[in-house]
DNA sequence: AACCGTCTCCGCCGCGCGGGGGAGAGGCCC
DNA sequence: GGGCCTCTCCCCCGCGCGGCGGAGACGGTT
């Protein structure tokens, strides 16, 4: 995971209360594979902390002074050669702060109600995987929510017409010299326009994709 | 196939109408690897023709006089040491009686306006593999064929408990390497029990083993 | 005019994956 | 005791795939 010890997962905390970042810390040091290498209190201090200890994992508030999470999310992202994954938190379930989040490239978020164990999971999960937490994370703490909320995976709306088009025939299990034909281009275009989906979507190969997709509603069941 | 000849495969055919089942025949018996053994009208007159012939696959009408063709299913595989594989026929494709033949083990179906190398195909596929058949239209998935689209949800009764678990975890995005961390064998392990999967879903890599997995249920969304 | 996003396509390279074999151990059933 | 299934693991081989870097064309924005 990191640098300098492959077998430990580095996190940096960004929330502008003190009483969640001990809380987080106290949790996460409790566990021998996650190390706190930081913590911001501000969206601004959140990057430069990020810059400069390059964790594996971010946990970001949403709501911050200065510059708020989805801000710095986008700045971390943007601006580094190996970002980290960078995980939302926050109070409420249909904030709507947190969809904005996801939008701008988070990793998914999670609910400072959430459990200890589930905490600790999620880090694990989006240090070790690509996977997003997003659809795991609605299920499992509030489903109800996720039930009626509907709208499409916010990642959908980076993908560009094209790559969504991709993406659905990768959904049904062509492979890319059936896609190209199917849509009339070439395979190395195709080829393109995976690995695009793949990067959008943080994953792996095309068997993670279409988890995702079927995860998030992108394809229905 | 059989047992006297392994290269023949030996298909008896149950359809209360004479037309059905004659034009079955004349399209299975052009074929030198495949051989119509035997017909019959009933269901009951299925379960013993079944019986007497010891059939690698029964091509079977779901609706027919005295006995239909989802008991007629059931009583062939409950009776049987080493059953055939069946496949019904039907005419329409949201007919539920088929989906009462599926959840009794029948190995697939089929329309009876499928084309006659569709049915070739199928009979082939049935007889040689333990790959279900399931037309993609059903799921409301693609208008043309996904290729080969097998599986409902009967062939997870046949996976083994080794192979759903690795499904399981193919269906969270890991790679061989990583399942076989997980679950504590070895990665050559893994990849038998892979493959054994993907022949029992008729799917052509993992990519299509999840697709399945997801549209059959197996996993939820 | 300069810029950027999108779509198109080209190499090269390493590797995970799937196909096709086989083989041994343990358990269950007849 | 002999089949049969399951689980375990091995070999070799070909190839689709994903990572990497680059490039040209078009259209809309500024």
């Amino acid at each position: 995971m990191s640098a300098a010890n492959p077998s430990v997962t580095r996190v940096v905390l960004a929330d502008d209360e003190r009483m969640v970042r001990t809380a987080l810390r106290v949790i996460l040091d409790a566990e021998p594979d996650l190390e706190v290498v930081g913590e911001a209190a501000t969206g601004a201090e959140a990057v430069s902390v990020v810059r400069a200890e390059r964790p594996d994992v971010v946990l970001m508030d949403v709501r911050m002074p200065e510059i708020d999470g989805i801000r710095a999310t986008e700045q971390i992202l943007g601006g580094m050669a190996e970002p980290p994954r960078i995980v939302v938190v926050t109070t409420f379930e249909n904030d709507s702060y947190v969809y904005d989040a996801l939008r701008v490239g988070a990793a998914g978020f999670l609910l400072k109600r959430a459990a200890a164990e589930e905490l600790v999971g999620a880090v694990r999960l989006v240090a070790r995987s690509d996977s997003l937490l997003y659809p795991a994370a609605v299920r499992g703490l509030a489903a109800e929510h996720a039930r009626r909320a509907p709208a499409a995976a916010p990642w959908v709306a980076r993908l560009t017409e094209r790559e969504a088009e991709v993406l659905r025939h990768v959904a049904t299990g062509l492979t890319n010299a059936e896609i190209a034909e199917r849509i009339g281009v070439g395979p190395a275009t195709v080829k393109s326009h995976v690995a695009a989906v793949l990067a959008k979507l943080g994953a792996r190969d095309r068997t993670q994709a279409v988890i995702l997709a079927y995860e998030s509603g992108f394809v229905r069941t």
